[in-house]
DNA sequence: TATTGTTATACTCTATAACTATA
DNA sequence: TATAGTTATAGAGTATAACAATA
């Protein structure tokens, strides 16, 4: 057997690219449902994983650590996220996702319709597949 | 055989979270590196395609026809696109990229690094498992 | 001395609404 | 009437540089 053509790598990063920008849009149009920018919506969604110093947060969204103030702010203002002075280290501040925080950022997930209705054409092995496929390119550190 | 386990929708959409945020941050620095912010590479990125009116580049980076005025207005002023009349309808302006455009946008993905290196760990059959279940899940018009 | 979070600043992105020139 | 592109405007994101508090 011939198997399939093979993918180059322009090939492959164009397809990445188109893909990215349609979740990405899928994700905008969510978090705006909730009156939130992509950036707060993103900052919600890396809180869902658990607590955060501003800083260990700014370098999760790939953006520098004075933007931060101002994004958890509006949240904060929000009742969203709310401030936590850190026991171990008092320059620290830790950012937790509140109740109705939570609440926000599992609504934003739910109303991915787009992604969501793609991933349903998956069987569990091909979900599988993509999952172990993704993590191999893009969560794996790189030997060095 | 067991096969591998089931992945449920929620890992699945973490592990696309941290993947495409992995993708658009590697995508960021390679265009900061051009002095583009990430709008005007994304746009350098789609016309790497071919000429787009400005409505169409609009539609195409969800957001909203009034903000490609400054977008391709920056981009023109450093010489990486032209505005063309086109000359169907005198309303539309086609946006074109320069040929130092082209290889500016060719500079950017060449710098993406991390992305690279990722897909460089796929053999021949997986970059063709990848590329075919993205254009499955996002690249494909919804049943409706 | 180095680091955390904040502030001040300047520029860019973004949507909304109103305008013009075409169709 | 409807559509393409632009302008004006206001709010939000962004990086840089400087600062106070703490390590």
């Amino acid at each position: 057997m011939t198997g399939t053509p093979r993918v180059d790598t322009a090939r492959l990063m164009e397809t990445l690219s188109l893909s990215l920008g349609a979740y990405y849009g899928d994700f905008t149009v969510a978090a705006a449902s909730e009156n939130l920018t992509a950036s707060q919506g993103k900052a919600l969604t890396v809180l869902r994983r658990g607590p955060a110093a501003m800083r260990a947060l700014a370098t999760t969204l790939t953006c520098d650590a004075s933007n931060m103030t101002g994004i958890v702010d509006r949240l904060e203002k929000r009742g969203l996220v709310r401030r936590e002075a850190s026991p171990s280290d008092r320059r620290v501040k830790n950012v937790v996702l509140t109740d109705e925080g939570e609440r926000v950022a599992d609504g934003i997930r739910a109303k991915m319709r787009l992604t969501q209705g793609g991933l349903d054409r998956l069987d569990d092995a091909e979900r599988a597949a993509l999952h172990e496929l993704l993590e191999r390119v893009f969560l794996t550190p790189p030997a060095d």
